[in-house]
RNA sequence: GGGCGCGUAGCUCAAUGGUAGAGCAGCGGCCUUUUAAGCCGUUUGUUGAGAGUUCGAUCCUCUCCGCGCUCACCA
């Protein structure tokens, strides 16, 4: 049984009254003939005919005078205000007013009209409620002070309560409502974008026999009739590669990706992740695209390719930046990798430049680039970036540059200092294939729980032949971030991951 | 997982080792054109949970729970 405090219970005594009243407090049909800004709209196109209309929607103020009432209801499309008048109502009027609350949601009926300070407002006739509010909204006004300082509208701030009350959330806070339009217009233009060249939409197994295409841990369930264990993907890439094989030249799937690692502000163990596949593609041709994606996306969502985020103006128009990562680790880092062939060696001179985190010892060459990438030149990658060329061994499914087998054709577009998407030219020899997963599986034997299993039916799947192609992925929620400029996942996602309550 | 911080009324926030407060919301009045109205009156608490120190704990200590920041982890 629910716990009621004080103001739910004097809410529902005033249930009670309704229904003492023979009213029905939840019915089943709405007769609405306008939404807010479809009546405001209408009446001030001629304000000189009658317009009657019956509007839908939560009370979100109300000011009660002994005689007027005036209010405003709020519904999907914005708010409206209320007058209702002892003439019109009689004892309804107070009837009204004494059970009626913030947050019911209620049917009005009458005839739209300016008011004396220019507010269109429905001069209400009929009214009736839809489904009474139980518990209050969180919601709160400010007031001005006699020396003239003003308490300002606080509402519902705490971000705990916001995230694991979302539904509390959006009713209160219209920006919130605002975001997450927002992040339906980014899916939808990447959509767009994507079906425009001609790329076909597909679904692959989120539940599947072996996980793979990222180095993450994987969440682990059980299957009970076909009495196996079974993972969430971790990324769509090896399903969508084996399409290449049967002949789809280009796919794409944007869906949810599950990694079973640490939360942060922009790490959700559940994302949404998009990913394409472009058969007789490199991955030149994959960072021409995502530009043109990006770009296509943020003017589609945000009205320009100009994007405010924090004190930063992104632009996103190509051509982005390229920074080839040798030169970008030498420049910021004044490291030569080249210079540096072996762990050790590399190693040795990352220790003498003292950064402020310092690297793991029993790092492979790969790893302690990747660390000289994060350390010193991803923080400077502001404006759209693409950072490109990466050590072979932290890439087993990208293809090495012809003449330079240590280094494959892969790039990373990074925004605002972090990373937004991961592309490279794919790799399609069987042979080198298995020869990587053969050396993961050491790294697997080693301890590293990162890395994944054999993929035997991938490698039988390349083995009939896959075109070369490009590859790539990006995490929406982070461009999502971007977008709306929020500097945090948890404000991009409807219910982000938390703990169990209690 | 480590470090730091936070948790007080429905919401936003104060406060002190000695009976826990404000604004808004709520409740009761007055008000027929208000603008998150105004005026008068008024209620609200297991101070996240538990234990300890103390004559006395919201405050000090410890444990636990939750959240935030940060580091680690993380294509």
């Amino acid at each position: 049984m629910a716990e009621y405090n004080s103001l739910e219970k004097i809410r529902l005594q005033k249930l009670e009254e309704l229904r003492a009243e023979g009213i029905e407090a939840y019915p089943t049909r709405v007769t609405r003939t306008h939404t807010s800004q479809q009546a405001i709209a209408e009446f001030e196109a001629n304000e000189t005919i009658e317009l009657k209309a019956t509007l839908a929607g939560r009370i979100r103020s109300m000011r009660a005078g002994g005689k007027i009432t005036f209010a405003h209801i709020e519904d999907g499309d914005g708010k409206v205000q209320l007058f209702l008048r002892v003439n019109e109502l009689n004892e309804r009027l107070e009837f009204f007013n004494k059970l009626f609350d913030l947050g019911d949601f209620i049917e009005v009926s009458g005839i739209m009209f300016r008011t004396k300070s220019g507010e269109v407002t429905l001069h209400v006739h009929d009214f009736k409620l839809l489904a009474k509010s139980v518990t209050p909204l969180p919601a709160d006004k400010d007031v001005t002070l006699d020396d003239g300082t003003v308490v300002r509208h606080a509402s519902l701030d705490n971000p705990e309560l916001r995230a694991r009350q979302r539904y509390a959330d959006l009713a209160v806070n219209p920006e919130v409502r605002e975001t997450f339009r927002k992040r339906a217009k980014v899916v939808k233009s990447l959509r767009d974008f994507l079906d425009d060249k001609g790329f076909l939409e597909v679904e692959t197994p989120i539940l599947q026999p072996l996980y793979g295409g990222a180095a993450a841990r994987p969440f682990t369930t059980h299957h009970n009739e076909l009495e196996q264990d079974m993972y969430l993907r971790i990324s769509f890439e090896l399903y969508l590669k084996r399409l290449l094989v049967g002949n789809l030249e280009k796919v794409y799937e944007i869906g949810r990706d599950f990694r079973n690692e640490g939360v942060s502000f922009k790490h959700n163990p559940e994302f949404t992740q998009l990913e394409f596949y472009w058969a007789y593609a490199d991955y030149l041709q994959v960072m021409e695209l995502t530009e043109q994606m990006v770009a296509y996306t943020a003017e589609q969502v945000t009205g320009s390719t100009k994007v405010k985020y924090g004190e930063h103006e992104l632009e996103f128009k190509p051509p982005w930046k390229r920074i080839e990562m040798r030169q970008g680790i030498l420049d910021t880092a004044g490291i030569d990798i080249n210079e540096h062939k072996t762990a050790e060696d590399l190693l040795k001179a990352i220790k003498q430049k003292q950064p402020k985190a310092s690297p793991d010892a029993k790092a492979t060459r790969g790893k302690l680039i990747d660390f000289l990438v994060s350390e010193f030149l991803e923080p400077t990658l502001i404006q759209p970036t693409f950072l490109y060329n990466y050590p072979r061994d932290i890439s087993p499914l990208a293809k090495s540059i012809p003449g330079d087998p240590m280094t494959v054709e892969r790039f990373e577009g990074y925004v605002a200092g972090f990373e937004l998407c991961n592309a490279f030219t794919e790799l399609n020899d069987p042979l080198d294939q298995e020869q990587r997963f053969i050396e993961m599986g050491r790294d697997y034997e080693a301890g590293d729980e990162d890395q994944h299993p054999l993929d035997e039916d991938y490698l039988r799947a390349m083995r009939y032949g896959m075109p070369p192609n490009g590859g790539f992925g990006m995490g929406v929620d982070r461009l999502t971030m971007i977008l709306t400029n929020k500097h945090s996942i948890r404000e991009v996602l409807l219910f982000p991951a938390l703990r169990k309550e209690e």
